[in-house]
DNA sequence: AGCACAAGTTAGCCTTTGCTAACTGTAATA
DNA sequence: TATTACAGTTAGCAAAGGCTAACTTGTGCT
């Protein structure tokens, strides 16, 4: 069961959340990316069908252990991919859209060399 | 009338070919792209529609003054994102096909600052 | 109790972009 | 001449992923 762009796109979103509340329902993830309701009903209903998140009774979501490790993966990417934009001078805005969309297409092997210059490249 | 992500992936497999070839059809975009001749025929019309290429009576294509202009900036997009992965140590392969999401989705000023970069770095 | 608001769900629409099946039209060949 | 093959088009399906409208449900206020 693979996550399709917009699936990984919500789950970093509940991800960031639950790093800044520890309680977070649906409609925060709506206001967070700007979605309907019924938009993000549906995503929260596929990625927990794929077990990548639960929703309690109370309609809290949690990341379950699969999911957490994706969406760890998918934060790394964008704030790597961010903070390197930035480095070379992009304003922070664009920079972060730009990873936003970048993180979700390029390949494990493009990151991790992007990532290893980077990391050589600042000091 | 703006061209959507495949609409720009048709357009650069047009100016790949022209190059190559003097006289290319939506045949030979196909067997290139690898997509089926119904894809094709909607996309060639979308394009023509956009008018970003014409075609003549017998099925040539060419691209217009926009068409070319777009392309050109989608290819290079394309070399730059792709030889810097290259030169990152990511094989061609992949760095190829990379670079072609990549160039869809990176805004002009992130990538105005990583060709900055990267032709500083070579030297 | 009755009402209202907030959160979630259901139904169903739209666009993009791939596909197959089947048709048209032209050109080459048996 | 009849057949075949190739290029292109038309019709229509499917999946992804956004949306609005409208319903449900629970909670809290008057």
């Amino acid at each position: 069961m693979e996550l399709h762009e917009s699936g990984q796109m919500y789950l970093e979103a509940i991800y960031v959340l639950l790093q800044k509340n520890e309680k977070i329902r649906a409609i925060d993830v709506g206001a967070y990316l700007g979605y309907s309701k019924p938009s993000v009903s549906r995503a929260i209903g596929l990625l927990k069908n794929a077990e990548y998140i639960s929703v309690n009774t109370d309609g809290y979501i949690s990341l379950s252990p699969k999911g957490e490790q994706f969406a760890e993966q998918l934060y790394e990417r964008h704030t790597v991919l961010s903070n390197m934009l930035i480095a070379l001078g992009v304003d922070k805005n664009t920079a972060t859209e730009d990873a936003c969309r970048i993180e979700h297409v390029i390949s494990d092997a493009s990151f991790a060399a992007v990532k290893k210059h980077f990391l050589n490249y600042k000091k």
